[in-house]
Formats: structure tokens, sequence, C-alpha cells
RNA sequence: UCCUCAGUAGCUCAGUGGUAGAGCGGUCGACUGUUAAUCGAUUGGUCGCAGGUUCGAAUCCCGCCUGAGGAGCCA
């Protein structure tokens, strides 16, 4: 049997005889014995292991060296060095691979990130990535968590669409054609008849209309997957590939959507402090500073609330002159968010009843039909992070609505059905998932917070 | 997609018209408690690609490719 390096370096014994299997971070050493630090992946930390001559295949300890996979047996003993409370005194080891030091482009200074998505299969051995990708496990772990305490219903909404009408973005076609040769019809176009679903399809760019017919049978459910949008967007906050989290919840209206957005926020922060602390000390030591104080800003402080209207009114008496100029019914500009959540409320808030003609066709009308009930979530320094609405649940408004923003309404037909039988108020948000994390981490770059980044002009991995 | 910047050794970078450089890494050696070990020696190049100007180009000009930051769009 053998152990983890994070239960070792919590609850090792000294004395304890046990075994480890990992990857070696670094190798220092001496005339007569080496310090072998390992790695497996369980925590930031390695378990530093001494090989003295008296180990049995000493002269191979020549070809452990970095990157190289290992087996040690031996014994725990106090470490008399700074730096860790035990240490392994080896006894045996067996060296599965090398890693030929020539070539291996891990070193144990700092790389780029930029040079660390060139090696995507090997960034995940880094410190970094690694707690990234703990501290994403974490926050997936307690998103569930979350939903399957308060009893929503785990939805698997469709990656692959046949309708366009989900009106986020542009999409990406997904067909069987040989594009070599495309069947046209009489008219030039592409013959879709001919295609696998005889009609065209895309990958999802969002589950929420899904979500919406399961919210009208089980009250409260939620998907968690992942969403795609061509968009030729290089930013270090977009992907082409992405996971979102999508609640859904039937009886219930635009105030209970904004509860239910900050618990889940404080929930996940909790969570992830409660069971990430190292990997979150060395974001806040080694990439901003700043993220113990956001996470207890989140998890301690009220998040506000205001109306659309009141925060064009907060920015338009701010002492500052902003790229874009306010006025009611702008959309926000990010410099707009993050004056409200950074330096006005310096927490983060909700911001409901945007006007009508910039939001979404199926959020609900207020009712001076001036507003919709949508909320965003600002938070500082990252803006929005989660966006949401009440939806519109009265029939012959959501199709004046539909013909309105020019959409064609037979496309919409199963949609209107939730409408026309038992109709209730619904609400729901969407929150993406790698944003999330980033916030998390102080991670400045998107690429850098899913293990294969998915970007116009890059599917390597 | 737009704007700005960048691309030189395995990595991080210096080098603004005249012999291709440094630190780190790697290799070899020394060292009985290291922690980015230390010390000594050594190794390492299609200067992104293609064209042009020039006696001479990493350096100046044109085009392209790639990346980063910002913007837009959004999650």
């Amino acid at each position: 049997m053998t152990h983890r390096i994070a239960d070792i370096l919590k609850n090792g014994q000294p004395d304890s005889v046990i075994t480890i299997q990992g990857w070696v971070r670094t190798k220092r050493d001496s005339k007569g014995f080496a310090f072998v630090e390992v790695n497996d992946g369980s925590s930031m930390a390695g378990l530093q292991v001494i090989v003295d001559e008296s180990v049995p295949n000493y002269e191979t300890l020549a070809q452990v060296t970095t990157g190289a996979s290992i087996e040690i047996s031996g014994v725990l003993v106090p470490s008399p060095g700074k730096g860790q409370r035990i240490e392994l005194k080896a006894q045996s080891f067996h060296l599965y691979g090398t890693s030929d030091p020539e070539t291996y482009p891990l070193q144990k200074k700092r790389h780029s990130f930029e040079f660390l998505r060139t090696i995507g299969h090997l960034r995940s051995r880094t410190n970094t990535l690694g707690a990234v990708m703990r501290v994403r496990n974490a926050c997936a772990t307690a998103i569930h968590q979350f939903f399957q305490e308060r009893d929503f219903l785990w939805m698997h909404t469709p990656i692959i669409t046949a309708s366009d009408c989900e009106g986020a973005g542009e999409l990406f076609n997904i067909t069987t054609l040989d594009l070599t040769q495309v069947p046209l019809t009489t008219e030039k176009q592409v013959d879709y008849s001919q295609d696998f679903f005889g009609r065209p399809a895309y990958l999802t760019v969002s589950g929420q209309l899904e979500a919406e017919i399961m919210a009208l049978s089980f009250k409260n459910v939620y998907t968690f997957g992942p969403t795609f949008r061509a968009e030729n967007s290089n930013t270090s906050r977009h992907l082409a590939e992405f996971w979102m989290v999508e609640p859904e919840m039937a009886f219930c209206a635009l105030d209970g959507n904004v509860e239910l957005a900050e618990a889940f926020l404080k929930y996940v922060f909790q969570y992830v402090l409660d069971h990430c602390a190292d990997d979150m000390e060395f974001f806040n030591k080694r990439i901003d500073s700043s993220v113990l104080e956001t996470a207890s800003n989140i998890i301690d402080s009220k998040f506000d609330r205001i109306t659309y209207s009141e925060a064009i009114a907060l920015l338009e008496k701010a002492d500052r002159t902003f790229e874009y100029p306010v006025e009611w019914g702008i959309d926000l500009q990010s410099e707009h968010e993050r004056y409200l959540a950074e330096e006005v409320f310096k927490k983060p808030l909700a911001v409901t009843n945007y006007p009508t003609q910039i939001k979404a066709f199926y959020m609900r009308l207020d009712d001076d039909e001036k507003t919709v009930a949508a909320m965003d979530v600002l938070a500082p320094k990252i803006g929005e992070i989660i966006g949401g609405s009440q939806r519109e649940e009265r029939l012959d408004i959501l199709e004046r609505r539909i013909k309105a923003h020019n959409l064609p309404i037979d496309d919409y037909w199963w949609y209107l059905d939730l409408r026309r039988y038992g109709s209730v108020p619904h609400s729901g948000f969407g929150l993406g998932f790698e944003r999330l994390v980033q916030f998390m981490t102080g991670m400045a770059n998107i690429r850098d917070v899913i293990p294969f980044p998915r970007t116009p002009l890059n599917a390597d991995f």
C-alpha cells in the first residue's frame, strides 16, 4: 500500500514505515547522499526524501532527475532542516521512468505562463497549475454539494443543439457532410436534409432554455457542463470551450434569484478556503496578494443590491470621467462595473432591472415596460461574474418580445408551450466556471485555469 | 475583429548598422543537512518566416506567421 503525500505531510508520524509514488521535482546532491523532493499532485508541497549510500541501487540515483517517476519506501523521521516537519529516510527506491534532463522542459525556476501553455502536457506538474487544478476540482465539488444540499437536480442538457434560437454568440457548426463535396439544393444552398440530423446542428451556447423545461417539472435544477462559443475573441477572459453553471428555479422571482447567487458564491468560496488552504495561500503569496482578502470579503459581507437606474445615478455623480459616457439606457461597460464594485461599494453587488432594449427577449418585462427583471452580480476586480434574470412566464408578452426581436417564432414552439401549460414565475442565472476559478485564484489569464484551453487557433493537447 | 507591444541559446532577457551576449538550465568536478543549495569549469544560436536597402542587417524598410496586453462581444 502506498501513501498520499498530502496525508503524510499532515499526519505522518516519525518511525512510520511508508511507501510513496510520484514525480521528482528536484534533487540536491552531496557526497554520499542526496535530497530528493517528490510530488504526487496531492498537495503543493512535496515530500523531502533522503537517499544515502546505504540504500541498494544507490548508483542508479544518478538517473533520478527532475521529472522522473519513482517509488520510494523508508521510514519517516523528524526533519532537522528548515522548511518541513518530517522527511522520508529512504530504505529502497524503484525508478519507473527516467526523464532526460537535457530535454525535459520544466526547470526548477519559475516559467512564464505563456511558455507553460506550449507544454500543456507537462505544465500540470508545476506548482501553480497544480494548485489551480486542485482549486478547480474543489470549486466543482462545492458547486454540486451546494445544489445537492438544496435538493436541486443536476440536469444534463444537450451539447448538440439543432436550433440556433439560443441567440447568444457565434455557434460552432457540426456536420457529417463531406466538406470537399457539399450537397447543394437547387437554390445553391447547402442541402442540410442530407446531413446527420437532416437540418443544421451546432454545439450548445447555453443550457438555459432546456433547464427551464426541467425546472417546470422538478422546481429546482441546475446544469453544469461544457459550453461553446465560436467568437473570435482573444482576451484573458474568453475561451471557445468553457464550463457553465446554470441554476433554474420555478416559483421563484428575481429576489430569490439574487439570494441564491449570493448564497452560492459564499458557499463555494468557503468550501475552497476550507479544502485548499495551502493552495490559496500560495495564490495569495505568489499570484495575487488580494485573493484571501477578496475571499473573506465575499464570505463575510452582505451583497448590496441596487437597480440599474440607481447605478446610473451613482455613475453620473462620480467625480471622474469615464471613457464611455454614462446615460440611462447604455449597457454598463467594464470600467463602470469595476467603479461600482471596487470604489463605491468595495464588495460584490447585484444590479437589477436593466433597460429592456439591452437585454435578452426571455427576461421578464417590468410593469413600466422600460426595464426587465435582469440581475448581474458585479465583483471587485473581475466585474460581472453572474448574469441572470426572472424569465418571462406570460405567453402573450413573450410572443410579443420574440417578434420584437425579429426571432423566428415557430422555432420557439416548445418554449412557448411551457407558458401555455402550467406556466409559473421562474428565475435562474449563469456563471462561467473558469471565471469563478480565476476570481478565486487571482490567475490573470483564463487559459491557465482550465486543463486544456481552446481558443482561436489553439486546440493542442 | 480592432489598437498597442513583442518574437535572439532549453528558459528569462540584453544587444538600435561593423566578430552573437548574460543569468538560469544542462554536462563534468568539489562538498556529510540541502530547501531556487553553494563553489569551479564547461556546453549551448537557421536572431519567427520570406523579400528588400546596404560594402556590411539581430538592428533599417515591406509582407506574412505566432504570441501577449487592451478593446469589442460576452460567461
